[in-house]
Parts: C-alpha cells; structure tokens; sequence
DNA sequence: CTGGATCCCGAATGATACTG
DNA sequence: CAGTATCATTCGGGATCCAG
C-alpha cells in the first residue's frame, strides 16, 4: 500500500493512506478505545494476524494509530487511535457509515444489520 | 472494483464503493456543479477517458453521481452528484481534504498547495 | 512457552496501454 | 468508446523469527 509521489489534492492522500480491505474497520474499532493485537483480531471478522499488523503499521506511519508497548509478563501491546488524525478520521468514518446505513435500508437489506453496526453517539 | 457479498459493517460497503485511484477525485471535481465528460477529462490531470467512464459508470450505480442527456446538437450529457447520497460523501470528502492539508502544512509541504486543493465554502 | 512482528511466494484484482 | 493484453499492486497462507 505504497503512496503516490504526487497527489493532486489533499484528499486523495488521505484516501490512500486510509484504503485497503481492512483499514476503515479497524479504525472502526479501534473507536472503542485501545485494545490489543488479539482481541482486535478476536473483534474483526475474518482478519488474520499478519493482514492486522501489516495495515495497522500502516496507520501508524500515517498517524492515525499509535501504540504503546507494555514490558512485563505477559507481553502486552495495546493499539489506539491517535488524538489528532485519528480522531479526526473517524468523523469521516461515521459519515460513511451513517450512508451506509440508509443505503442498506432504502434497498430493503435492513436485516442486514445487527447491534455492532449502530453508531454510538 | 466489484462489491464484495457480504460486509461487516455498512461502512465498509460504502468505502469500497468510493475506492479507486480516481473515484474521490472525480466526487470531489464534481462538488463545482454539473460537467461534461470531456471537461472533467481536461480538470482531472492525468485521467483517460476510458479510466473516468468506468468510475463514472459505477458511482452512478452506486448512487453518488447521475447524469442527464440533452437531445440536440451537439450531444451533450452533464454528470452531476446525486442529491442524497452524492451531496452526503462530499461531507466524508471534505473532512479528509482538510486532514490532509493539515497533514500537509505539518510536514512542511505547504508548497504543494494550489489553489484547486482549497475547500469553497 | 506466548504474543507480537517479519519474510517469501502464489493468486486475485486493479490500472494502463494497445487495438480495432 | 469496448475488448483484450500487460504490468503493478494487494491479499492471504504459512513458515519463521524475536522478545519477555
């Protein structure tokens, strides 16, 4: 998921760096605050590990993500989004989403969707 | 750029919808008013005609964009953003063209800043 | 040993060039 | 403009490695 040398716009830049099968719902996610690399891979259907970690490095480059490693034992890593581009991002998300709703409605596939879909305020 | 059969949450379909290296743009061309194809062929630096009529073609299945055929010479057809769903992406939009100014104006590349990156109001 | 992270490679998909 | 060929990128499996 490599970017461009040259953008024509702004937005196209973030388009790029938030693109990818698994990216917008992990920042979906990850909107219910900081949370391991298992329990995400445990929250996000069909994701495996590897897939995980690969796009969430990617957000991290970017700023949307940060990490923060804990020492001691068990190991333990927790993932959560960042104040600025993170929380920013997720307005755009929710638009999204909130599209996507009506959309499913107005063409009758409102079975579709299930509590872990609704938007908390 | 096809859909996939099942999504997890509805904001996936909707990103999948807009992804593409020339999806976002053309929306955000759009944003200006109804156009012909060849003018947004001229706006949109680098694009084929081939590149913008498949986009073109799904964001009108999608119901982001439809377009209205004038009888008459010469031909003329206008693609414009759909009322609800074309006018509601454009709010995603402009919240990632500010991110990425901001992102922009952090790493120092202000430069690549024109006049055709600003958001009207 | 456990959870986190990286590497290699084939398969699928997207972008672009070429052609009629 | 549609059809096809070609090239680049992404996805996903599985092995492997690293660190407490």
């Amino acid at each position: 998921m490599k970017l461009r040398d040259e953008y024509t716009c702004p937005l196209e830049l973030i388009h790029d760096m938030i693109k990818g099968k698994w990216k917008p719902i992990i920042l979906w996610r990850l909107r219910l605050g900081a949370t391991s690399l298992s329990k995400l891979e445990n929250d996000i259907d069909g994701i495996t590990q590897k897939m995980l970690l690969e796009h969430l490095k990617e957000l991290i480059d970017y700023g949307f993500v940060d990490k923060k490693t804990f020492s001691g034992y068990p190991l333990h890593v927790e993932y959560f989004l960042t104040e600025d581009m993170g929380n920013q991002i997720l307005e755009a998300l929710r638009i999204m989403q909130h599209i996507g709703i009506e959309y499913l409605r107005k063409n009758g596939m409102e079975n579709e969707l299930t509590e872990k879909h609704v938007i908390p305020d």
